[in-house]
DNA sequence: ACCCGTGGTTTGCAATGCAAACTTGTTTGC
DNA sequence: GCAAACAAGTTTGCATTGCAAACCACGGGT
């Protein structure tokens, strides 16, 4: 029945940042935004993708300079890591904000 | 530091509805569920879609059985109205149920 | 008779998500 | 000490799909 005036939350699903909307990549962010740094490893078992789309999601996710990535060794074993940048975490909050308004009367009826 | 138990809500996310988490049509699910039937040149109004892109998602919407339409003539002129069907109500809840558990944290920091 | 506006649908292209194959290096078995 | 298996990612190929532009059908002006 708000119908006259859901124009504005609607338009704002729209609008919403594709790089994020992606749900690998949602989950991504969603996990870096929790810890300062994080492994491939760890990324591939709480996500549960594959490391293939795992690492081509995050490549997207760092040409889009959302996350920075560290290559370092334990041992002799290549370790990557990556990290939220603050463009990534204010894009993820932005996303968060749209989907929370486009969202509306999530609990109504 | 929640990062233990992350591994639930972020899988909430891989699991989204493909057909509903496309932003066009979570706009159009998401008019429909607050009214009874709507009219194509209104949905078209309301999420600023072209008529092609409309045209498309709502088949598509249609072939999930998510919305149904029903074409009549007001007067000599086509009019095309859409209805949202119980599984698409459903498949929006379950969409929002999800989106939200995903959209964890939000408000924190 | 011709052009314009309304109401949609179809088409073509460029992007992209996914899984499977590949790469680079290390450890284990014999 | 050499080959096979394993670890950690990356790259490739394909099939899907979202978008915009072109198209179609029809009624009303002039």
């Amino acid at each position: 029945m708000a119908a006259g005036d859901a124009g504005r939350e609607v338009r704002a699903l729209l609008g919403l940042d594709r790089v994020v909307h992606e749900p690998a990549r949602l989950a991504i962010l969603t996990v870096l935004a929790e810890a300062e740094s994080v492994e491939f490893r760890f990324l591939e078992r709480v996500t549960g993708l594959t490391r293939g789309n795992l690492s081509s999601h995050a490549s997207k996710l760092e040409e889009a300079e959302y996350i920075e990535v560290e290559k370092s060794f334990r041992g002799k074993v290549p370790v990557t890591s990556y990290r939220i940048t603050a463009k990534g975490r204010a894009a993820l909050e932005e996303y968060r904000r749209r989907m929370r308004v486009g969202l509306v009367g999530g609990t109504e009826e």
